[in-house]
DNA sequence: TTTATATATTCCATTTTAACGATTTACTTG
DNA sequence: CAAGTAAATCGTTAAAATGGAATATATAAA
C-alpha cells in the first residue's frame, strides 16, 4: 500500500508528469529540465527525488552532471504500469506538446544559470 | 492534465484506495464505509466526493441512503484504467485485507451513530 | 591546491490536504 | 406538518506539500 501510494503521490503533481512525459524522449541533467519547465534548480532537484524514490525514474552521474531518465520498472509493478500507461497519455495535452517542442533546442551546454 | 491530475491525486491517500477496494466487493453507503474504515462521517463524506469528482465512482440515491459504486468508466480513460489496475492490485496488502475479512459483517441497519 | 560548476540540501513562507465536530440539507414516516 | 435519519457542508486545526533563495557537496579543470 505504502509504496503504490508514494507512486500515486509521486504522479499528482503537474510538474512532475511533465518531465515523465519529457525523460519519455530522452535522458536529461537536472538544469534542462528546470530550464525546460521554468522553475528553480532546487525544485526541479527535489521533484526528480519524489520520482526516484516512487522508482519512476533513474538517475547516473556523468563527470558534473547527473542524467535522469525512465525506470525500467524492476523495482515496483506499480510504477512499471505507470510508465507504460504515460507513454499513451497526455500525447494531445496543450502543456506537454509545447514541452516537447521545445525540448529539442534545450541544450545543456547552452544554458546560463544553472544554479 | 487536470482530470490525469485529478485521478492521481484521489488515489494518492489510504483511505481512498481502501475505499476503492471495497467497492470493488459491493455498492455500499456512507454509514457502512466509515464503519468499516473507523472514521468520521463527514471525513467518509468528503473522501467519497473526491473520488466521485475524479469518475473513480458513481452514486445512486436509495431514499435516505446513498449507494456508492465503482464507475463504469466511462467518464474518464485514465480513471477507467486505474478501476481495472486495481481490480488486480493491493490483494495482498494486508490493511486491505483486514478490511475485507470485515466488510461481511458490515450492514447499514446494525450502524449506531451513522452521523 | 585553488577555482568553477552542476546538483543536492536546508531554510522559510505559502498553499493544500485531511480530520473532526457541528450544522444544514434532503428525504421518509408518523 | 412535525420528527427522525442519512448524507453533505461548514468551520477550524494540524500536518504535509510546494516553491525559491541560500548554502553545502562533489566533481572537473586550471
Amino acid at each position: 500500500m505504502k509504496i503504490f501510494i508514494r507512486v500515486m503521490k509521486a504522479l499528482s503533481d503537474p510538474n512532475r508528469v511533465k518531465m515523465m512525459k519529457l525523460l519519455q524522449h530522452r535522458p536529461l541533467c537536472v538544469c534542462e529540465i528546470k530550464e525546460c519547465l521554468g522553475i528553480a534548480q532546487s525544485t526541479a532537484s527535489k521533484h526528480l527525488k519524489i520520482l526516484e524514490d516512487a522508482d519512476l525514474v533513474r538517475s547516473f552521474k556523468d563527470g558534473l552532471w547527473v542524467n535522469y531518465s525512465l525506470s525500467d520498472g524492476n523495482g515496483s509493478p506499480f510504477a512499471a504500469s505507470m510508465i507504460g500507461n504515460l507513454k499513451h497519455w497526455l500525447g494531445n495535452d496543450a502543456q506537454i506538446q509545447r514541452l516537447e517542442n521545445i525540448l529539442p533546442g534545450i541544450d545543456r551546454h547552452n544554458i546560463v544559470g544553472k544554479g
